[in-house]
DNA sequence: CCAGCATATACTTCAAGAAGAATATTCTAC
DNA sequence: GTAGAATATTCTTCTTGAAGTATATGCTGG
């Protein structure tokens, strides 16, 4: 059944962070990557066995790829939304995933700002809005 | 973290029928082994999972093992609880369960009536209130 | 104490999935 | 079209757990 499918999902650490973020809003994989301090390799996975469940929607914005949440959201993910969002307030893993999501959405403001400058090209925005790890 | 541990609970399509079952109210192994229509070995194995998780309690009550929900019901058990309850109802698997637990409740209404003319004696309960498989 | 029922544990086999390394694909800018 | 960045896939190794078989434990009634 289906509901087992997406408590499958719900077994694993990384993944339920990964929805934790989502719940905030959409994200690329590159924040990710800096949020959860995990290699590229680990958080293509869990995302790709997000996607395949349909837990997870990805669609193509210039060179990056935009996750988030399904809409039309199925019930049952907004039932574990809802417990993850009333289990998870204590866990200090998940309050400093939240702490890392407000620096990089500060930046992103300032990328936003300087983007309106630029005309908005993005071109150099994964220079900005993010630390490269590489 | 303890929720994931929860989550790898209810992973599996029996142990999921098990706590439906249990949010019904109490009961012993052997009546488990009927509804669920699993092997003995199976069902206490599942049982045996849940308890060492703590997503449910036993308690012996003469020869026979009672399994309950936990009082209190930890938070997180409670959401899942919901969930299923709204997953669920269209599950023919899980409808087919209530309806074998309505059986044998029925027939145990009727051993409650028995037993009050045998002035308590619970010997044979096990041959009236089930069936046995052996 | 012994038989028999109710339940649990140990052991084996098999499949799913997590993590890491290496490599492939896709897009953009030049 | 080539380089480089962003992301995905493949392959290997290791662990967990599901199911089955056999066996053990614990309780009850004689």
């Amino acid at each position: 059944m289906n509901l087992i499918r997406i408590y499958e999902c719900l077994c694993d650490e990384t993944r339920l962070r990964i929805l934790h973020l989502l719940a905030q809003g959409p994200l690329c994989v590159c924040y990710f990557q800096d949020i959860l301090q995990l290699p590229q390799v680990a958080v293509s996975k869990h995302l790709a066995y997000l996607r395949e469940r349909g837990l997870v929607e990805a669609h193509r914005h210039e060179q990056w790829k935009i996750y988030s949440l399904p809409e039309p959201r199925p019930k049952e993910l907004d039932w574990q939304l809802r417990c993850l969002q009333d289990s998870v307030q204590t866990e200090e893993v998940f309050r400093a995933d939240l702490r890392r999501l407000k620096n990089l959405q500060s930046e992103c403001c300032w990328v936003a700002e300087a983007l309106k400058q630029t005309g908005g090209s993005l071109g150099n925005k994964r220079n900005i809005g993010r630390t490269s790890k590489r």
